[in-house]
DNA sequence: TGACTTAGTGTGAAATATACACCTTAATGG
DNA sequence: CCATTAAGGTGTATATTTCACACTAAGTCA
């Protein structure tokens, strides 16, 4: 069913940077795209958006679509205009990245539609459209965001070890960063509680697990305050 | 001549939120619409995106057709796509901050295309559309950016003086600021160049003048450098 | 020439950031 | 079962940064 217009339009859609860390290295995922243009290209998520829906649902749509992934945490990161990013007709894209636990992670494999698979940022192949770009706004952002706001816990299960925050911490930002200053600066912040269980992993002492505590944050958040690390 | 789409496509527009400094209060830069819908209503300056230009041209273009702003410091800040935020049919639009010198201010005004005039931040009138969600995003995002990016400058004139830059990030962050503390850590950026010229105005002692360099700037940046206030 | 008004300047105290090394604890295996 | 292994966990002294605070300087105008 044709629809008309007094005037040419841009098509949108919206692409995701969906990001995952397991423990070593910062990971995204990306597709590899059955249809032309680009067709065999690996590409970032993401797809038409519908007329009646937000941009913040089609992307949420679209991830689940394209690799099953739900309920992650989701921000619109920018909007991609370059008038030949599309080789077909004229597309604007919407960016959004994403955060996923590793739990998600298995999920994001088993999907059936696509081949979903993730890279390390270090080492990802040629992108599809204009997707390299995006891909690194997303970085930059991610980057600045993790510095002053406590959204790294998004990447790490619910609960989880100090080092593995650690860890995190410096292979996002490309960083040695000192245990005891790390870790007296993080808990100064009263956002992680300790739990009553411990991380056993190997020949040594096991480490204790803390998780988030979103509403200490949310109390945090609106008295004006600074996460720094 | 009517253009035809497979899918039902919503429309682009870009919407722009240009702040000024009057040396007292901040103040944005608002166009009475001539047309439905919220004909008469204050609106924030925009229009649809042509299908061959950026997102970055339509912005530029808009607000020179309208207000008669050019080169002007310009950002895209974010895109809103509410599904009901225009009651004819389906528009997404990406807003963008402006920051414009004083001298632009008068330009502004002599525009006769539409009504166009300046309102302090603090007495806004009501708004067309979701204009005022834009506005508050423009501010938020103006007073988070104002603290680790110098571009305060773009708001004053190319000479201003220390008082002059003092003044302007207290009523955009709105807090008292130190006089000495101030301007020791303004000029430990190394970032002002201090003029042969001085400011007189009116009895007592005239105020040295300054200019950014953007040139030392550039260099810092690429080091990796914050600018904090 | 004195009163008025804004420009311009320095220092000490407090808070924060940084550098740095050793003991603790559980698992493993000989 | 005890010695070894390997990461977990902790405190202090110093350097740096932030913050609070008050007077003199320079020009105008009556």
């Amino acid at each position: 069913m044709p629809h008309t217009y007094q005037y040419p339009r841009a098509a949108l859609t919206v692409d995701c940077v969906v990001f995952g860390f397991d423990g070593g290295a910062l990971q995204v995922l990306l597709i590899r795209r059955g249809l032309e243009p680009f067709q065999g290209k690996w590409a970032l998520p993401g797809g038409f958006v519908r007329v009646e829906e937000t941009l913040d649902d089609a992307a949420r749509r679209e991830l689940e679509e394209e690799t099953g992934l739900q309920d992650l945490f989701l921000e619109q990161l920018y909007t991609f205009s370059a008038v030949k990013r599309d080789p077909r007709e004229r597309v604007v894209s919407v960016a959004y990245y994403a955060l996923t636990k590793p739990a998600d992670h298995t999920t994001a494999a088993a999907t059936d539609a696509a081949e979903a698979k993730w890279f390390p940022v270090s080492d990802i192949p040629a992108l599809a459209f204009d997707h390299a770009d995006i891909l690194d706004t997303a970085l930059t952002r991610l980057r600045g965001k993790l510095t002053y706001q406590p959204i790294g816990f998004e990447l790490l299960p619910p609960k989880f070890t100090l080092t593995q925050l650690q860890r995190l911490y410096e292979s996002v930002l490309g960083t040695e960063i000192d245990k005891r200053n790390f870790r007296k600066k993080v808990l100064s912040f009263d956002l992680l509680v300790p739990l009553k269980e411990t991380h056993r992993d190997g020949p040594h002492r096991p480490a204790q697990l803390f998780r988030f505590d979103p509403v200490k944050y949310e109390r945090l958040k609106k008295k004006g305050f600074l996460f720094e690390i």
